[in-house]
DNA sequence: CCCTGATTCGC
DNA sequence: GCGAATCAGG
């Protein structure tokens, strides 16, 4: 298989670099280069400034308020996907509150920060450190700020959790 | 420490 | 022309 530069290659190149992917994740597209070697052809290519994200106009909505009533774990995620937690052990009082409309599973939106709206579930989801972080997304109530599925992890009342102790 | 692109320079 | 090594930054 040919590894090098060849027009085909270059096209691609040209291509994924001008639709704003990282030289890495060219690199890993082409296959049998590395991000330098990406790089460096881009540069010699003469084109190194790449498609802005976009100026971006005004963010949608102020979008920021989130700020837990109280700092809850981590949602569970796998991918794309929201797995449904752990009903939480038999802390259940004794009427059943548990109309439990939630699906098992659903997708995320993926918002951005940018493409958050009143009626987008605010819930964070990865290290807001790092690139690949963005929010739930799924819809929300008008006014609220997370999602059915989310609304029960923020609203939980603080996990009670006595530990039990040593199982005899 | 993960990632990004930019630059250098021997090949 | 090529790309590893390196640099500078987030």
């Amino acid at each position: 298989m040919d590894l090098s530069w060849t027009d085909d290659r270059v096209e691609r190149l040209k291509t994924l670099w001008m639709e704003g992917h990282s030289a890495s994740q060219i690199a890993a597209e082409l296959g049998g280069v590395t991000r330098n070697a990406v790089i460096g052809k881009v540069h010699r290519l003469g084109l190194s400034g790449r498609a802005k994200p976009q100026p971006q106009a005004a963010r949608p909505r102020k979008a920021r308020e989130p700020s837990h009533p109280m700092r809850p774990v981590a949602p569970i995620t796998i991918g794309n996907l929201a797995v449904k937690a752990e009903p939480m052990a038999e802390a259940a009082p004794e009427v059943a509150p548990a109309p439990a409309p939630v699906p098992e599973v659903v997708p995320f939106e993926r918002a951005t920060i940018l493409t958050l709206t009143e009626q987008t579930c605010k819930w964070p989801i990865g290290d807001p450190s790092r690139a690949d972080f963005f929010f739930c997304g799924r819809k929300s109530e008008s006014g609220v700020p997370y999602c059915t599925y989310h609304c029960r992890m923020a609203y939980q009342p603080a996990h009670d959790r006595r530990r039990d102790r040593k199982a005899s």
